[in-house]
DNA sequence: TAAATAGTGTCTCTGAGACATTATATT
DNA sequence: AATATAATGTCTCAGAGACACTATTTA
């Protein structure tokens, strides 16, 4: 904000005498995509809504602004409210805003998204305003015959995110994101796997993580395991990269 | 949407007897920068503001959008309005959403703001809401010394959408968007240049956009000139790729 | 003819795909 | 011992930086 020119007395004038316009007004939502990556699966938390509309359908957690707070933070208290999850220092970040006029039925709704990608840890519960919150595979709710009914345009949102965190895996150290504090690369490349649905090949994978400089670094605490059979793995921890050069490319862009 | 749903009798039921909150409500608006090169600088489309708050001071175009009417929609109508340039058909894309409490010293505002990229061609001119409309060179509004007073927080926008204009030449072919339907190689890569502020190699720089499938096509009309002293140059036009792989990298990452 | 840009060709280095081989763990 | 994963190494090809050289135009 240019903080001087509003300090010019007739600047000031105008807003000490100014009367909000009888403008309509939009209501003015935050929501928020949350990927991790369970059991070999891409999956996205999920709440049940316990009112209309939609009630009993699914929708990514979200909810108003208030007055007060950025939509960055509205993003993040309804996803506690609503799961419990708190996003400390976690990697976030704005998706899109959707603000076409019959997005919600009951009355004109803009809405910022935001994504998320988190470890495989916590267990999200309901909160206030939902009854239920659960982790979906994303395989099962966008092709899936499973028919896991989506509220309002959540399902576009859920593909744009999905995008999202699709490219960002190319050029950005995000994929940790989804690791815990130490992790080997074999539990790296299923990240890249799960999200991208296609198998890397393994010593090409090595090779490349580890001569983007910066990507990961060898942990202190060597030759621990990941519990599967076979030799145990060197662990690695972030690295302090914030772009990954060179990129690690998916086959088919 | 997810209509089925909202056709169940229930459904429609709550929608018959829904009543808007005495909700509070925000102000809602969509600014656009429009890029362009003038001159080999890239430049960009201020208007400056006729009334409080900033009055005379610099801004994006945009306003408020209306309640039947989406943001992007309402994106293009303000430019129009404001400076009589229709991007019938052009590119243009959404930047993101700002909405700090305090981003607008009147009323909570919250703003999508988006990008777009024109040949250097049309002359705007000032409309209703605003005294003039004005091209400036980037490089003069954010580090320059000549003081252009910018309103809000239109200097992080237009910063955003610098970076976004710079790394989106990267991977997708924009950069004939900012030139008429023919044009030469050079002509491209001043394009480059320009946006990255750094040159880029001549023969290098030919060889990778002609080895890049889809970014270019040679036009039928050959050896037309660019009214530059030298041998005539060969003409080309967009080509039908969406992304460009492999893709046309900067030094700085 | 000089100057300027267009366009071609070549050498070299890096990064990535494909694949072979050795090392170390569990069962 | 059989199996599974970790880790290293090699061959080859594509893409990009650097640079030399030729072609065609204007002044």
């Amino acid at each position: 904000m240019n903080e001087t020119i509003l300090s010019k007395p007739d600047e000031q004038e105008f807003l000490k005498n100014y009367q909000p316009k009888d403008y309509p007004g939009f209501a003015y939502t935050a929501d928020i995509v949350v990927f991790t990556i369970i059991s070999g699966q891409l999956s996205l938390l999920l709440i049940k809504r316990g009112g209309y509309p939609y009630k009993g359908c699914w929708a990514i957690p979200g909810g108003f602004v208030e007055q007060t707070e950025s939509s960055e933070d509205a993003a993040l208290r309804e996803l506690k409210e609503e799961t419990g999850l708190t996003l400390d220092g976690i990697y976030f970040e704005q998706l899109k805003t959707y603000s076409q006029p019959d997005r919600d039925p009951r009355t004109r709704v803009i809405s910022t998204a935001y994504v998320t990608f988190i470890p495989d840890l916590p267990v999200p519960v309901g909160g206030d305003d939902a009854d239920e919150a659960h982790f979906f595979a994303v395989a099962d709710i966008l092709d899936g015959n499973e028919s896991i009914d989506l509220s309002f345009d959540h399902e576009t949102i859920i593909r744009d995110g999905l995008e999202r965190v699709r490219s960002k895996l190319e050029y950005s150290p995000v994929a940790t994101e989804f690791l815990p504090e130490t992790f080997t690369l074999s539990d790296l490349r299923r990240v890249y796997e799960s999200v991208w649905g296609e198998n890397l090949h393994v010593s090409n994978f090595r090779r490349k993580v580890l001569s983007t400089p910066g990507f990961v670094e060898a942990a202190d605490t060597k030759g621990e395991s990941v519990f599967e059979t076979g030799r145990l793995a060197q662990l690695y921890k972030k690295g302090d990269a914030k772009i990954l050069h060179p990129a690690i490319m998916r086959k088919d862009d």
